[in-house]
This record gives C-alpha cells, sequence and structure tokens, in this order.
DNA sequence: CGAGGGGTTGATCTCCTTCAACGGAGGTGG
DNA sequence: CCACCTCCGTTGAAGGAGATCAACCCCTCG
C-alpha cells in the first residue's frame, strides 16, 4: 500500500505533457492521485477478461503487456506498456474487461481508482482530454501493430518492436533508444508479433549476425538506430511525440 | 453543404446511446451539430498521413476504411466504418494524421468541425466521456484484429470479419447479423485480413462450398449465424454493445 | 544435484504468396 | 448496337516464409 506514490505519477505525468498541455493545477491534480500498489512476479495475470475493474493499472516498475487469448491458450500480445504508462485508463470508460493484462516480468502496477480519476475529469475538462487523448496513442500503436502482423515479415516485425521501444523508453527516460533493458523472452516477443518462438529465434540470429541489434539477457543495444528504423520501415509519428498539443479549451 | 444533417447525427447519436447514458440536453446538443457534407467515389483517399485536419468525418453513407499504407503501396486496413460511425473522431485530440481515410466504395461523409465538437466536450463533460468510449470501442476493434492477424488463419480471418460486420450492421439498424449488405472487393477483404486477393478468393470459395457464407455481388448471407461465430472463434464482447455504462458523473 | 525455464538446432510440412493467364459483367463511345 | 476497355473474380503451377515437432544445451535456483 502506497498511498503517495510520487515518483511513478511524476513519470505518468510527464507523459501526460508530453502530448497535453497542462496548467499548474492540473498537473497537481495528477500528482496527488493515489491508489494501492501490487507486485506481481513475471506472468501473472493482472486483468483478465469478463472481469469488471474499478481501478486502471499505473506500471511503476517492470514490463507489462496486454494480450488477446484464443480457446487454445495462443497468445496475441497487443502493446507492451513500460514504467509511467497507464496501461488500462481506457478502462475508466470501458470498465469490463474484454482484454487481458500481465506482467512479462516482475512488476510493481499501482491501481488507482476509477472514483479518483472520474473525478478529475469533471473537474479539469483538459484531463478529461489529456486521458482521452493519452488513450489515443495507444490506440495509434495498436493500428500500427496491425500493420505489422499483416503486411510484415517476421524481421520487419521484430525490428519495428526494437525500434518502437527505443523510442519509447527514451522517452520515459528508461535508457536510450539505442540501448534499453527489454527483458522480454523469446516466447513473449514471439506472441507480440504473431510468429513461434522458434521463428523468433531464428530470425533474431539472423538480426545479429547482420549486426542490426544485440538482444541478449534482455537487453538491447542498436549500433545505428537510422539504419534499423529503415529495415523496420518505422516511422515515428504513431507515437505523437513531438511537443504537446495547443489547448482545445480555455 | 449540409447544415443539419439530421438522420446522420441521429444515427450518430444513437451509437452513441448503445454505450453512454445521455440526457435530454447532451441528446440535443449532439443534434445540433452541423457539418459540409462530402460525396466520395470508390477509393478515394478522404484524409492521409500528416495533414492536421480540423474536423473529424462522419459517415453518412457508403462503406470507409482506415488503413496504414507501406511504401512498396501495400495496405492494411485497420477497421471499417458505416453510416453513424465518426470514423476519426480521434483527431479531435490528435489531429495530426498518421493514418489514411478511404472510401471503399460511393461514400457520403459529413465533416464534423473539431471546435464544436470540442465546445461540447468542455459544456458537457458526460459527452467528452462518450466520444472517448466511443474511440475506446475503435481501440478494442484494433487490438481484436490484431488478434486475428497474428493469430488466426485465413478461414477464421474471414469469418470473424463477417460475424463483427453483422453485428455491428444490425446495432446499427443497417441490416440484421445475417443478411447484410457489404460491398467490399475480395481486394479491400485481402487488405483488412492481411492476405492476398487471390487467397481470398479461395477461401471464400471454400467457405461457401461449406455453406457458411453466401456473399456475391455485396451482399453477405450467413445462414446459421453461431456456427460462424464457433469457427472464427468470434466473442463480440470486444463490440461493447451490451448497453450503456452507468453515468460516471451527475 | 535435480528440475525447470529459456535458448538453439534440424528436418519436415503447409499455408499462403507469387506470377501469370483468362473470363465475365458493366460501362462507354463510335 | 456492337466493340472495346476496365475492373473484378477465378484458376493453375510453383515457390517460399514460417509452422511444427522433437531434440538438446545451458543456466539458475531450490
Amino acid at each position: 500500500m502506497d498511498r503517495k506514490p510520487e515518483p511513478t505519477l511524476s513519470l505518468f505525468l510527464k507523459r501526460l505533457l508530453r502530448r497535453s498541455d497542462l496548467n499548474a493545477q492540473e498537473q497537481r491534480a495528477i500528482l496527488s492521485l493515489t491508489g494501492v500498489t501490487h507486485r506481481h512476479r513475471p506472468n501473472e495475470d493482472i486483468v483478465s477478461p469478463g472481469e469488471r475493474v474499478d481501478s486502471a493499472c499505473l506500471v511503476a516498475k517492470g514490463l507489462v503487456a496486454r494480450y488477446d487469448q484464443r480457446l487454445d491458450g495462443r497468445r496475441q500480445i497487443t502493446s507492451f506498456y513500460i514504467a509511467g504508462d497507464m496501461c488500462d485508463l481506457h478502462s475508466l470508460v470501458a470498465p469490463k474487461a474484454s482484454w487481458s493484462i500481465t506482467s512479462v516480468i516482475e512488476a510493481t502496477v499501482i491501481r488507482v481508482p476509477h472514483t479518483q480519476l472520474g473525478r478529475l475529469c469533471v473537474e479539469y475538462p483538459a484531463l478529461a482530454l489529456a486521458f482521452w487523448r493519452d488513450c489515443t496513442v495507444d490506440a495509434s500503436i495498436f493500428t500500427t501493430w496491425e500493420g505489422n502482423l499483416g503486411r510484415k515479415s517476421a524481421k520487419e516485425r521484430l525490428t519495428h518492436l526494437f525500434c518502437e521501444m527505443g523510442l519509447r523508453m527514451e522517452a520515459a527516460g528508461l535508457g536510450t533508444r539505442q540501448a534499453y533493458e527489454f527483458r522480454a523472452t523469446q516466447e513473449r516477443l514471439s506472441e507480440a508479433t504473431g510468429l513461434t518462438a522458434v521463428h523468433v529465434n531464428r530470425t533474431l540470429q539472423h538480426i545479429r549476425a547482420e549486426g542490426l541489434v544485440k538482444f541478449d539477457r534482455g537487453f538491447v543495444e542498436i549500433p545505428d538506430w537510422n539504419a534499423l528504423a529503415a529495415i523496420a520501415e518505422f516511422d515515428p509519428g504513431f507515437l505523437m511525440l513531438d511537443g504537446p498539443q495547443k489547448r482545445i479549451i480555455s
């Protein structure tokens, strides 16, 4: 239990400020949020389909994923979430889960009550818009992944993922685009890219052999990021990282 | 130019009311929206990446798609939109497009200015939440498609699409789940399912031969919808069609 | 020291792609 | 009213990216 999880809220606020212009009062409101802190071992389900949730999951530490599962157990990870990400902020407006949230590695998650988030939306319309905008970034990642899954090769999908996570880690202050921690197993990578673990393994070897990406023990190194982005056909626009939008409202 | 596009706004309102509880005043506010009406031939780009839009596209008639395109021209349709759908409502909070919107067949689109939508969000916080919730439904469709693209066979992807469009048509009052108009070419179907047009053709023949779906001249008929849903592993939860959520706010 | 999880490898299979051609329906113009 | 064109659906043959199945290795941890 952590009543004032300041450092993580700062990360979350930083994430919001990257896309939304918030005044001092609104920023204080974000920092005043509270929630219950939970620690999770790797591969623990945090939210499951059918569940009706009354709080949103703010990632404080570790790596978290949203996924869909088939009846035979095969999974599709639909997005990864890192520290400072509110991985199911959308549950505020859609509390009945049709998705799953899981810890990829040991993770600390702060459950922020919907009541608090809802109150902020009413009191500060700019925050409602900021939250909505944050969810729009997620949606943008989803459509980009649709493109990857539907129209790209194994090599392109993996390199695209390494580019995306690099930029997001850098934006969150958790590394640089060319060197960051990403402790996903090849199994998880396969679930994110729609491949099998075996084929991820072979493709990673291929990518490594070309010197494009070092991926070892959960650390990613990218000697030439721009070259990798070219191979992945990576266009960073979908991450909406180029500064906050002007305020729609007074 | 159509200053009071009533019938389409009613459809849009109906769509919102299916997920959000809105009072009389809020409903009137929606119906009072105005916009410029545009007619599009098939396969016309309505919004292109890089563009900064200042209005959202409300589909009045026809079939519209959002898609991403690779450098070589290959496309991935990320979602379809039918009459009553505001296909880029999210552009209100993210006006710089990283996506494309195109007409699949002849389509009529009403461009509703962001200024009007933004004003409604501030004046009626419940509408801001309703808009956000509407976008969340879209996002939910995106993640479901990620699952389809990453983990399902050609047959499953196509049958899933027919199930989804059936339910959406029915919800919009544009047909029934087992008989509706869907004038997409096999080429468009292939762009939506991440396949080639040739393989869509063969798979459709297979599905037709089994009597699962009749798809001819843009009309879909599904003799046994539940059987089809079982094959597609279709779970309707992601469409959030089971009634409006309780008001978060007064 | 044994168990288990994750990474690696090889052989084989198959679903889907690719390329190329043809047919039919509808629209248009001479 | 027919000739032509174009778009869309269809078919065949061949090839390839990735799946599948089954080992085996290594490291970590209890």
